[in-house]
DNA sequence: TTTGGTGT
């Protein structure tokens, strides 16, 4: 009878406990994501599993089956005198995932260890503990060295040199793409077929948020414009298996994610831009 | 280096 009563007051301060770190989680899901965070279409389907791990001004949905986060998520700012600290010295593990990923399962693989949430743009948009987190393993993707320190490097500098100081606010979207066949390194970690990006200026009053995205294969060779890359988000929803922006009211989001809007970003004007090293 | 590699 005692222990009847003792377990029935564990339980409900557990669900208390729980109940408040749910609402906790949740504004920061909320906080650090635009409209939604980006959910599986099929929750049971392991393609698309992933649990979302909040960090220093950034999201990750990260999935234990492929060693990967499938999504991250922040938003940049405009800030008046940009600048950011020292690159830090090496990649970390983060406790967080369930098997132990270290930066010595991508020696030797012939992959970078791609960062999803970048070092630069965190550090100047959110500060150093931002930028500290962007260094965890469960941020990091295995990429071709032509893809990330080519195009896709060129693509991260033209959103926080140009779209951001000239829209003021742009959420980014942007994970790996896996396709049917699974190719894993050596430590297991699969390895994408291709990367996406989406960048949405939220709306105003009477005026409704804009979309840009990107599909890059593992395959580029590095010098391509940017525009060659341009995609409808709807082609990164069926590639991915997961749903963007679903807080959207329907007829906005289905507007946002099946039109191809590269005139408004005017990205022809910089989709050529060499890198700046 | 605003991307990364290798090594101790």
């Amino acid at each position: 009878m005692r222990l009847a009563r003792m377990g029935g007051i564990g339980l409900v301060f557990a669900a208390i406990l729980g109940g408040l770190w749910f609402f906790q989680a949740r504004d920061k899901w909320a906080a650090l994501s635009y409209e939604g965070m980006p959910v599986a279409e099929t929750w049971y389907d392991w393609r698309s599993f992933n649990r979302p791990l909040i960090n220093h001004g950034f999201l990750v949905g990260w999935s234990d089956v492929r060693g990967n986060p499938l999504w991250v998520t922040y938003r940049l700012t405009r800030v008046k005198d940009p600048h950011s600290d020292p690159r830090p010295r090496g990649f970390r593990e983060d406790w967080r995932s369930l098997w132990p990923i270290t930066s010595r399962d991508y020696s030797h693989s012939g992959f970078d260890r791609g960062h999803m949430a970048p070092n630069y743009a965190m550090s100047v948009v959110h500060g150093r503990a931002s930028q500290l987190d962007t260094f965890l393993m469960t941020n990091i993707s295995p990429q071709k060295p032509d893809l990330n320190r080519k195009v896709w490097q060129r693509l991260e500098e033209v959103v926080i040199d140009h779209f951001v100081p000239r829209f003021g606010t742009v959420w980014v979207t942007t994970g790996p793409i896996f396709d049917k066949d699974i190719r894993r390194m050596d430590s297991l970690i699969e390895i994408p077929d291709a990367f996406y990006k989406i960048l949405v200026v939220p709306g105003s009053v009477g005026k409704p948020p804009k979309a840009l995205a990107f599909i890059m294969p593992q395959t580029v060779k590095g010098n391509e414009p940017l525009s060659d890359f341009v995609v409808s988000i709807d082609t990164i929803e069926q590639r991915t298996g997961l749903d963007f922006f679903s807080d959207l009211p329907d007829n906005l989001e289905t507007r946002l994610e099946s039109t191809v809007d590269s005139k408004a970003w005017r990205l022809g004007r910089v989709s050529r831009l060499p890198s700046r090293y």
